[in-house]
DNA sequence: CTTGAGCTTCCAGTTACTGGAAGCACTACG
DNA sequence: CGTAGTGCTTCCAGTAACTGGAAGCTCAAG
């Protein structure tokens, strides 16, 4: 398929998987008219790391968890270790993420959304509870 | 207080905080001896760009917050109405972040974590649930 | 056979920093 | 009082991860 239907299947824009291809994070098997060609394998790996990416992976760790896949002598237990650390990492991202939502729907709640120029909202925010 | 006081009481790195100067959305008093001098209200100007950033915020539109935040005279229904589209975005984005968390989670127990190549971490991640 | 969408490469720009050099300012120590 | 070290200053360059745009080739439809 051309790179407009990976685009489509994998949920990354065309220009970001050409970008993912300079920097070797995907490779693509070319048609005899030049365009690029993918199979359902590369979608996977386009959906692989659109996914890490959106979990919060740099691109250098999709490159880490990426070669971990390719290299199938690896041992399971990095790829493991690797998850762990992350896993880790969005349990504190999340709890920092309610958080902030919670503040936030509150303050919109208990502001009037009327013409009055002292909003919460903003003395919230700035405010808001400070940890450590 | 100096600009390595004021970013341990916010957050901000200051080579940020030069930064945010120099784009404008923070300004500073300068001492005689020319070192940027900052007061609580700053500070508290730094943390609300830093808290705001990190739920998510936009530079631009951490830039618009403020300046409903410093022209008392605005509607506070403009504040509202740009912090009820974030908090839906927010929402939105927790749920996925949980989502993938879950996964990971479940993913990093199932995996045994010994020299086993075929992790199923690897698997679950690329072809982990697709919505719409 | 042309029109328009989709593909190609390449280069430039963007966002939000981040690092590093060169140099002035302040504190502390001998 | 000199100097060592840390912190501040500016400025310029670089980074990550795209994103936009120009110039040109390719393909399907009318």
């Amino acid at each position: 398929m051309n790179i407009g239907a990976a685009s489509e299947k994998s949920g990354l824009p065309a220009k970001t998987i050409r970008y993912y291809e300079d920097i070797g994070l995907l490779t693509a098997e070319r048609a005899s008219n030049g365009y690029r060609d993918y199979s359902m394998t590369d979608v996977h790996r386009m959906r692989f790391i659109q996914r890490s990416r959106s979990l919060g992976f740099s691109v250098e760790e999709c490159g880490q968890l990426l070669s971990l896949y390719d290299d199938k002598e690896r041992e399971s237990a990095d790829v493991k270790a690797l998850a762990k650390t992350k896993l880790a990492e969005m349990d504190r991202k999340l709890v920092e993420l309610t958080e902030l939502r919670d503040t936030l729907r509150r303050l919109v709640r208990s502001c009037q959304g009327d013409r009055r120029p002292d909003c919460p909202i903003i003395e919230g925010l700035s405010s808001a509870k400070r940890k450590q």
